[in-house]
DNA sequence: CTGTATCCCACTCGATACTG
DNA sequence: CAGTATCGAGTGGGATACAG
């Protein structure tokens, strides 16, 4: 029983890994994605909008990410010189890029909860946990 | 200049940002997305020769991470009662119903990396770090 | 070889109060 | 309205030593 299977070799395998943590690293924490997920999905939208949106956040944490995705181009901040100051944002054209990734992870996430509801469901039924993530601890 | 755009209005909305919540709470922290790629792309491996592979980890993380990956189906460990024991880890074929997007995100990530590079290089070279996620502080 | 057990630091994130 | 500042709890993850 051979455990070296190697299907691709090596070609830039280094890089590779790399790169994927590039990605991760990115998208890493509680609410990166899901506000470029209502960037992408519900369009462009001001500060208070989005902490609306972003179910649960706070400002401190909406600023602070807003402000990474913006360093990494994926989103768009525009202030408006209005009365009180208004601030838009929106996803940029780049930060669409990562909408179709985003939109298979939704997919496959919605399969993943319902494989592991009815896995766990004989033992103990989570009911509408909002996280079910199977734990060691668990 | 309205904000409001939805062009995907509701349609379970709480549901899919679950949906996402779960796939990304899986895959988060440092080390489950290389996992899963080096048991996808290298196929069976033993615990020593996952933890040569994944470059850096510890056993300590190699062995949680595992556990949260076979706890969620998408790893298989087998015992194998040899001489000094052995465990082989493989990708199940539902966790391999991941490699297609982890895929993505790498070349994802490949993009980026160039984009953030010629973007940064006028500034400041970064030669070869290893990570490149442009934060606040920088 | 394949893990476990401990210790420990740094960082994430929430809560709260404050500002232009 | 759109943030910033500060404090503090909890956790992720590294180092090291130990175990079956």
């Amino acid at each position: 029983m051979k455990t070296t299977v190697n299907r691709y070799p090596e070609c830039d395998y280094k890089g590779k890994t790399r790169a994927l943590n590039d990605a991760m690293e990115l998208l890493q924490g509680k609410w990166k994605v899901l506000i470029i997920t209502v960037l992408c999905c519900r369009g462009r939208k001001r500060f208070t909008e989005l902490q609306q949106e972003v179910e649960g956040i706070s400002a401190k944490m909406l600023t602070r990410e807003l402000q990474v995705l913006e360093l990494n181009q994926l989103v768009q901040r525009t202030v408006c010189s209005t009365k009180p100051v208004t601030v838009q944002y929106e996803i940029t054209p780049y930060g669409k890029t990562l909408e179709k990734i985003v939109l298979q992870l939704m997919d496959w996430g919605l399969g993943h909860r319902r494989r592991i509801m009815s896995a766990t469901l004989s033992v103990s039924s989570l009911p509408d946990s909002s996280s079910l993530c199977v734990q060691p601890g668990s």
